[in-house]
RNA sequence: CGGGAUGUAGCGCAGCUUGGUAGCGCGUCUGGUUCGGGACCAGAAGGCCGCAGGUUCGAAUCCUGUCAUCCCGACCA
């Protein structure tokens, strides 16, 4: 292989010279350990919340990322483009998101009053080019991207670069003349990513996504593994199912149907008790208990059942409904429509329409509300004490949940949303007029998927499933250099001239290597050199040099390897090459 | 947006209760001794105590406002 693969910018390579501030000490200010290391390693500064300058370690690090990403989506027959951040309102109002994207898109306003957005994403911009100049089926396919700044307005930026207001994302749009068009452009970028995902050495998972408000009906997530992750990936051991928990179906667990026989509908007092807790108390499960939560659906209120230690899956109950707006109902108003207040709801009697989970089906004698402040029912059943509207898969599928497709136990983990492929349809070609002419000379709207990765994201991810108590531990394909000479003390002359030897031939061969020429203790070389996270460490010091000998260290391994000066540049291609390709 | 916390030197913090002109550790600079996992000694530089008002003879400290940052939550009754 040719290790000469990519120049990624950078002459200096000396650490004397280099611009990476460590710190010693934690900022106080960072959580997580992406943030706390990139922070003290000398990788980003923080500008204002949620906002970063790159050093130049992270700009290396971005770069081999994109580069990466740039050559995988070349390979799929993308095409790199660069639109602009400051995108003009009228065309977010063609979209119809100007009023729709809310509190989450920056705005700006020009010396004439004119509204612009800075680019949250580019479906807008790109679909009127393509709009623009594309006319005929002849011209379709077409595979875009670029990699640009993006900027949301965050509710609460956090985690360092995993949550910014402004961040690094790759960004690719499908065209296609129809659907069997769009589902080869999705299966090459899922097959691109896939490949870019294993290059960067990455632990992730691919799970099925809810496409959420970009609209579409096929979408996946690329998910890195970590305990610090913000989402929650339901999946099977025993086959390949994958779900974001958002998406994540839960099945109608038949074999725990209850054998009880119906019981009386009973009536009883609780006078304080408002929680599912509560009843826990009385000698009732969380288990046997029913939930009963209000809804605004686009203005109707409508009641959603489940079961007590349950957690309602907001999206699924929007899907279904097809709501715009779904949020939960005031208590004033729930007062007024049940006359009893949150707390005391339950579905016996309830003028309301009435969703319920799925799981209810198995229940026999539950508790619930009685609809009357400071009292509940017990010994309900659904069919006879209530008949809902319809009767759903709602609730968050958990851990030991059954498998949909193979039924067996679930389990749950932590992912970092790193990618997300999406199919769009017609949404945007329809609403920015895109279209095209056909073989048959017909206008037909084009179909579009749109395809991100989060690249700063995807580093601060890389940090935080690659790292020990000593820093970063980079993973090769993505390091920032693949060696750091150190040189015990650099006033000895022949530890100097080895180091100095072995960094020219190094540099020669086309290998990533920083000389740490400062005039510092080896113990501070060695600390620094731990944190930055250079994988591979060559230590030139006066008891192997004596031997004629150096010693090379793998930051992910603890032992040390001897290597003769004059096989050291061999050993280190072949520990990269290896490191590359894993 | 709701709740909580914090803004004092590049970083980490003390001082604030009980007002009296700012301190510690790390880092930085100079000199020396050291030199294989964040050395030691001596010296030095560095602060509109977030900002703006107010109280007071006097404010880092008390009061009001404001801004910023971080954490939790944002509707599971």
């Amino acid at each position: 292989m040719n290790l000469r693969y990519q120049f990624i910018g950078g002459r200096i390579m000396k650490a004397s010279q280099l611009f990476y501030p460590t710190l010693r000490e934690v900022p106080s200010e960072a959580e997580i350990a992406s943030h706390q290391l990139l922070l003290r390693a000398g990788f980003i500064r923080k500008t204002s919340a949620g906002v970063y300058s790159y050093l130049p370690l992270a700009k290396r690090v971005l770069r081999k990322i994109e580069n990466i990403i740039r050559e995988e989506m070349d390979r799929a027959g993308g095409q790199e483009l660069m639109m602009p951040i400051i995108q003009p309102q009228e065309l977010w109002e063609k979209s119809g998101r100007w009023s729709v994207y809310g509190d989450e898109m920056f705005r700006l306003y020009d010396r004439h009053n004119r509204g612009f957005a800075l680019g949250p994403t580019h479906e807008e911009i790109i679909t009127t080019l393509v709009d623009a100049d594309v006319q005929s089926y002849r011209d379709l396919p077409l595979l875009l991207y670029q990699i640009q700044n993006k900027y949301r307005d965050e509710i609460r930026p956090r985690f360092g670069l995993m949550r910014g207001r402004e961040f690094i994302m790759k960004d690719l749009y499908s065209f296609d003349v129809d659907y069997e068009g769009l589902d080869v452009s999705y299966k090459k970028m899922h097959s691109a990513y896939r490949a870019i995902y294993d290059r960067m050495n990455l632990n992730y998972r691919v799970v099925e996504a809810d496409s959420g408000a970009i609209g579409g009906n096929e979408s996946h997530e690329f998910m890195v593994l970590a305990d610090s992750g913000e989402c929650t990936v339901i999946y099977c051991e025993s086959c390949d199912y994958a779900a974001n928990v958002e998406k994540a179906q839960c099945k109608a667990a038949d074999d725990i149907k209850s054998k009880s026989d119906l019981m009386s509908i009973e009536k009883i007092s609780t006078p304080g008790m408002k929680t599912v807790h509560d009843l826990v108390t009385l000698g009732i499960s969380e288990q046997e208990v029913l939930k009963t939560l209000m809804y605004s659906a686009d203005e109707e209120i409508i009641a959603v059942v489940l079961r007590g230690d349950r957690d309602l899956n907001e999206i699924k109950l929007k899907n279904f409904l097809g709501a715009e707006q779904l949020f939960m109902a005031d208590e004033a108003s729930v007062r007024e429509r049940c006359g009893a207040g949150f707390g005391s709801l339950g579905p016996v009697g309830l003028k309301l329409k009435i969703y319920a989970d799925l799981e209810l089906t198995g229940m026999r004698n539950f508790s619930c509300g009685a609809n009357e402040d400071n009292y509940h029912f017990t010994h309900v059943n659904m069919g006879r004490d209530f008949v809902p509207e319809a009767v759903i898969d709602l609730r968050n599928a958990v851990e030991g949940d059954l498998c949909p497709v193979c039924s067996a136990s679930l389990k749950s983990i932590r992912g970092i949303e790193v990618g997300h492929i999406f199919k769009l349809g017609t949404k945007y070609s329809d609403a920015m007029g895109a279209s095209f002419i056909n073989a048959n000379g017909e206008e037909k709207a084009m179909i579009m998927g749109c395809y991100g990765i989060g690249v700063s994201r995807t580093m601060a991810a890389a940090v935080e499933q690659n790292n020990d108590d000593n820093g970063i531990i980079w993973p090769i394909p993505i390091a920032p250099y693949h060696v750091i000479i150190v040189p015990v003390n650099t006033k000895k002359e022949e530890q100097m001239q080895a180091a100095n030897s072995i960094y020219e031939e190094l540099i020669a061969d086309g290998i990533e290597v920083i000389l740490d020429d400062r005039d510092e203790r080896a113990g501070v070389k060695f600390k620094d050199a731990d944190l930055i996270g250079i994988p591979i460490k060559i230590t030139i010091g006066p008891k192997s040099l004596q031997e004629k000998q150096a010693e090379v260290k793998k930051r992910w391994e603890g032992e040390t390897e001897l290597v003769p000066l004059d096989q050291v540049v061999k050993t280190i291609k072949g520990i990269i090459a290896a490191g590359m390709k894993k």
